[in-house]
DNA sequence: CGGCTTTGACCTGCGC
DNA sequence: GCGCAGGTCAAAGCCG
């Protein structure tokens, strides 16, 4: 409805967001390897696609951070987040609450998920779990074998004391699962409104437990609720609580961050600089984070 | 009392 | 077919 209103300039260069570049840089390509080494069953898990190709471009938005994406990138999350992420959120309806980033960002970690607007049409979606039904189909609705449509999931990394981020909405927790291999359970959250039916996972790595991944999964129908302690709104929350598919991310796991990147960056950094954001739009959005060469892929 | 969290059970898909 | 792991359900308990 409002939220699908005209073209979507993000799911325009994600519709077919595996992306596949040849070669890169050796830095960012150790840190693509790097992900994929530790964090490589989350990443499969969301169907993301982090090759060592995607280090050109990730250098370019090396560039393009010490351009001036910095403060747009900058993270306020409540407690002590630093928040990791780099997203561009597809269509957004209006500009809602969403409009003033504040400080405390640092590690600027990216991802490039092949997020598919799996719709269920994709043979090779595993929907583990979950009874195997759709969020929107009631359990005793549910036909047998009828598959789970899984929505299109984003996800970013923080680096945070704490696992759950305020990002505008209200979340209800409806399951923790221990997850293999990990001494940190996964928690399961889905959004309070009754109509919408995103849903949001928080785990924290295994291999660095100041890191917490929190991966939504479907698109809210509503705006959010605000923000309590103070109004203020990172842009990744913003990203992540108006989360649509066609979303392309890029994740640099902490500590592996490009060095340019940390040179302009810092880690973590207190960004006490509160700007407003330019639209929250698609393009306004990409633009500021998304490297160039990379939108039309 | 309503909303939320906790937690064990259950379901499903996948690999062997 | 079986076991495992992930995801969800739902009852019980907690809290403001």
């Amino acid at each position: 409805m409002e939220d699908k209103e005209g073209v979507d300039p993000a799911s325009e260069f994600t519709s077919n967001s595996s992306w596949a570049l040849a070669g890169g840089p050796d830095s960012v390509s150790d840190s693509v390897n790097y992900f994929f080494d530790k964090e490589s069953n989350i990443l499969s898990e969301f169907d993301w696609n982090l090759q060592p190709d995607h280090a050109e471009q990730i250098d370019r938005f090396d560039e393009l951070d010490r351009a001036d994406t910095r403060p747009y990138l900058a993270g306020s999350f409540s407690g002590s987040h630093s928040c990791v992420a780099a997203a561009a959120c597809g269509s957004v309806s209006g500009s809602g609450t969403a409009s003033s980033p504040a400080g405390g960002a640092a590690d600027v970690s990216t991802l490039i998920p092949s997020v598919s607007s799996s719709s269920g049409e994709d043979p090779s979606e595993k929907y583990k779990g979950s009874g195997g039904k759709p969020p929107e189909i009631p359990s005793k609705a549910r036909k047998k074998g009828q598959k789970r449509i899984r929505q299109p999931r984003f996800a970013f990394m923080t680096k945070s004391e704490v696992e759950h981020l305020e990002d505008g909405y209200r979340w209800r927790k409806y399951g923790q699962k221990a997850v293999k291999n990990s001494p940190f359970p996964r928690s399961y959250y889905r959004c309070t409104n009754s109509k919408c039916t995103v849903k949001k996972r928080v785990e924290r790595s295994s291999e660095d437990p100041t890191i917490v991944i929190t991966t939504y999964e479907g698109q809210h129908c509503h705006h959010s609720v605000g923000f309590p302690r103070g109004g203020l709104i990172s842009r990744e929350a913003a990203f992540a609580g108006r989360f649509t598919p066609s979303v392309s991310q890029f994740y640099y796991p902490h500590g592996e961050i490009p060095a340019s990147i940390i040179r302009s960056q810092q880690v973590p950094i207190e960004i006490v600089e509160s700007r407003p954001l330019p639209q929250t739009t698609n393009e306004g959005l990409l633009g500021d984070i998304v490297p160039p060469g990379i939108r039309n892929r």
